[in-house]
DNA sequence: TTGAAAGCGATACCAC
DNA sequence: GTGGTATCGCTTTCAA
């Protein structure tokens, strides 16, 4: 049913040798020949099994990524850049939801192995590193998409995340906003704790300060940051000035600022953090620091294809710098 | 380096045969036996390769998806559903998307071919239906999702786009519009096209029509839909009810009536498609006309595994219903 | 219950 | 230039 490079070579004549050299433009031969040949592949819809291939030592030409859920737009815009970037360069890639659970992680890094992947990417959070141990003693390339495991040494794309809190606090300060809250993804999160520095340092650096009480943690989902956020600005020294650690946050926000009847921005300020699709589409338009998300994961994908090529020695560390992108959830602060 | 079942066996004092009985949990092992390579198999970190397996006849449990756009959310939720589906069957699936661009779509169906996947789904548009022939012809497994090619026998999973437009129509009539326009994805797109004939025939029957001037296309980017409904609700007769073929340019619509001054839902009531997230964080959140992508997913792939499984004979058609679901961007009509 | 051996479809080295 | 053949890691009869 299926042709097969046998087929091929019985029609054209040759042997499999030849035309295995034709398929891959090696060796020499002759101009009629491989002419021959490719019109008989094409004849016959022949595609090479890419399968037979990689069983002789060849790539496979797939990634693996991971993320916590493809079907969250941030991680939906970098699936779409890590598989331009890996198709451009004649890599297709499997992508896998993990919802953060550490035994999906172990399930999808076991599958891939076995699958036989040239190189895992990894966006998902992971509780316990050693689970990615295996993985580097067989030495499969592996890059981390800001995401950081300080205990080991793997190729890294990240953000600066502690810039990015750094950067949210100056635009609410420049707009007079002392009175400042924040609310976090849940604290185990490392880059959230690193934008919640940075955020911090910014505040203190002009002499403000960040009552712990002003930080609130919440999960990604919706209606959980609107709860935090409906308590946080029902108390009596309600913030003017709210940061949240992803766009889902600022957008719950949002909604508890409109329940409350609270105006945005002339009553509460809104910052968020990602700049997914979701910031351009909300009313107001959220302001947020932007991620390279484009960036983040083509540089994942370079990185990874870079070792597969020289088999590299040192892992690499790729850090971003984020962007304040201004919109209409912040104003400046009003007098009450 | 890596393991084989080689190793294994060496290690277990057996053949490869009885090795690859115990990774099977095939034929008659002793239970002593069994547990002692299975012991070895985990202690050598064992995995076994799926692409020799493959080699020899058996599936490569992985799926094909392909979709116009993975940043999309609407193909991003699609796409979790459909992962989570396959997983849960034993299945990976690799992601592409194809910017409907049939020469893309093409060279996609080429790879999986290679690679050998056991099935794949088309959620993305395709302009000559003859590209997906030769795949047919090799009785690859094809499942189309919310696409129509009419001329093909192939499985279909799909909603019954002319019952959303009628819906879309009989809500707006309730609400007592009768001055309506349709905002359309470019006329190409088979659903779009069913959705306003629903649209339409709604309001015919209610005994009104729809001026083919009060229908316009546009591409599913956000700006564009915009500057088309700019145009729309400047009309001096202006239409107080619009239907929009999808979520994203209802939130195109939701701007411009913003940029003109008009309130919504007391100027105009915006009803979108698709129901993705985005109709959830706009404000006012978006009425609009649910598609069940859940369970279009999970068809989709049930239907791919049930062919894999016993070699079906008939293409199978499954429709879903799309419902309704009322937000805050549509409201009774408003005498002016 | 277990093992020997024939494929699966390609690659690559070595002859000719 | 071209062909013969061992090999990759596994599955699967068929014998023993």
């Amino acid at each position: 049913m299926k042709a097969t490079i046998y087929d091929i070579a019985r029609e054209a004549g040759v042997s499999i040798a030849t035309v295995s050299q034709v398929i891959n433009g090696k060796g020499k031969i002759s101009e009629k020949r491989r002419a021959e040949i490719m019109e008989i592949m094409e004849r016959l819809h022949y595609q090479p099994s890419a399968i037979a291939a990689a069983l002789t030592g060849k790539q496979t030409y797939t990634l693996g990524l991971l993320v916590p859920d493809i079907s969250n737009p941030y991680f939906a815009e970098l699936a779409r850049a890590v598989e331009d970037r890996s198709r451009k360069l004649g890599y297709s890639v499997v992508i896998c939801s993990t919802d953060n659970k550490d035994e999906r992680v172990e399930r999808y890094l076991n599958l891939l192995q076995q699958k036989r992947v040239d190189g895992m990417m990894i966006g998902t959070g992971i509780d316990n590193a050693d689970i990615l141990a295996p993985l580097l003693q067989q030495s499969i390339p592996v890059a981390l998409i800001a995401r950081q495991m300080p205990t080991l040494s793997v190729h890294t794309v990240a953000i600066d995340d502690r810039l990015g809190g750094a950067l949210a606090a100056q635009h609410l300060l420049e707009l007079g906003h002392t009175h400042l809250a924040v609310l976090s993804e849940p604290f185990k999160v490392s880059s959230s704790q690193e934008r919640i520095r940075g955020f911090r340092e910014q505040l203190q650096q002009a002499g403000h300060t960040l009552a712990p009480e002003r930080i609130r943690a919440s999960s990604a989902d919706l209606h959980a940051a609107k709860q935090e956020v409906l308590q946080l600005l029902s108390d009596i020294e309600r913030p003017t000035g709210l940061f949240c650690c992803n766009d889902i946050q600022a957008i719950g926000a949002l909604q508890a600022a409109k329940e409350l009847g609270l105006r945005v921005p002339e009553d509460v300020s809104i910052i968020g953090f990602d700049n997914t699709i979701l910031a351009s589409v909300t009313s107001p338009p959220l302001t947020t620091i932007a991620q390279p998300i484009e960036e983040l994961g083509r540089h994942a994908v370079d990185i990874l294809i870079e070792e597969l090529k020289d088999h590299n020695k040192q892992p690499q560390q790729k850090v971003l710098k984020p962007e304040l992108v201004i919109r209409e959830s912040t104003g400046p602060r009003v007098e009450r």
